[in-house]
DNA sequence: ACCTGAACACCGTTCAAGT
DNA sequence: ACCTGAACACCGTTCAAGT
């Protein structure tokens, strides 16, 4: 005899994404996520293969919602401001996507991919094409790494963090187009 | 009647690095711990006040041994090359100081600190002292960012991974100096 | 077909008892 | 003064039993 489902693999995830920003990582427990979708623990295993897997959809979710955020972005210094405000509004969300801890389930790679797309486009449109992708590598690197940093207090105390930013933004929007620059004016 | 110490905080810290490379972070547990320094986790309290606190010693130690490396740089391109090279050769312990997940115990803040000392002096010396501070926080927000997606995989597939470091090596040391010589141009 | 309670192995942590 | 076994609360996960 068929039992009605009492929950989803969508509400799963939605609960997981939400205690991952409420309650931080560790308070992603497969108990606290059954909790919250009305059911009891063991029964999430018909949905989901263990708390890694569901890491990593959650993980995915939060990729897929970069990648919507960024095709919106009109240049690449818009781009960068949108993926910093992200990582404002969700910090746990976003250091899980970008630098997740030693040990800590990622994405798979296509999840990856779908958020380059945007920045593929603007840094082959600053750089030239041949560039496009060490450009793109770049600039990412640089945002990842900048908003890590200042959501887990890597730069320390002091000095305007915002400024540092639009140096940051500026001068590597900057450099990375710097080649292709060079190139047109000796053609 | 006092009984002889059977092992030390310094053992204790020097254990815990071992396993957070070798099993990673989620193997970094206080039996395993207490296992390798010969003596039951009970006993590591005496030392430590909790898993937290040691991973968190284990993230300066770690610092420490980032800023000895980075002394011995000769520029900014040598300095970010052996930030590089420290995060291929200590993997994990590379992710925790630099970019630990959501949740993760982090440095406290004059561990981070010693290891600007070199990267200020070269930013320095390459942008002037009134952007120093920028300048080094671009360099470091570029490399940790970059090492940070190589060793997470976050660079997907494809493309020659070495050649978009030396890539962004050169053009943010070059746009990271790119302001001084303007002004010396002008003045 | 889905859900549950019970159980297992494994955590971190506390503490009274040993020496 | 340090170490230990026992215990507790809490994990993730499995599985036989319910409906």
């Amino acid at each position: 005899m068929p039992t009605p489902e009492r929950t989803s693999l969508e509400a799963i995830v939605a609960a997981a994404r939400d205690l991952l920003e409420t309650e931080g990582l560790p308070g992603l427990t497969m108990q606290a996520v059954a909790e919250r979708v009305g059911v009891r623990a063991p029964s999430l295993y018909k949905r989901v293969q263990g708390r890694d897997q569901l890491v990593q959809l959650v993980a995915e979710a939060t990729l897929v919602e970069v990648a919507e955020r960024l095709e919106a972005s009109t240049d690449l210094i818009d781009l960068v401001d949108r993926f910093r405000a992200f990582g404002h509004e969700r910090p746990s969300a976003f250091q899980l996507v970008m630098t997740p801890g030693p040990g800590v389930p990622t994405a798979r790679p296509e999840f990856g991919a779908a958020t380059s797309g945007p920045i593929l486009r603007h840094a082959g449109a600053l750089a030239g094409e041949p560039e496009a992708l060490e450009a793109a590598r770049t600039v990412t690197a640089w945002a990842a790494g900048f908003v890590s940093m200042e959501l887990t207090g890597g730069f320390g105390l002091g000095g305007d963090v915002d400024a540092a930013w639009r140096f940051g933004a500026e001068r590597i929007v900057a450099a990375v187009g710097s080649g292709a620059q060079g190139r047109d004016l000796v053609s």
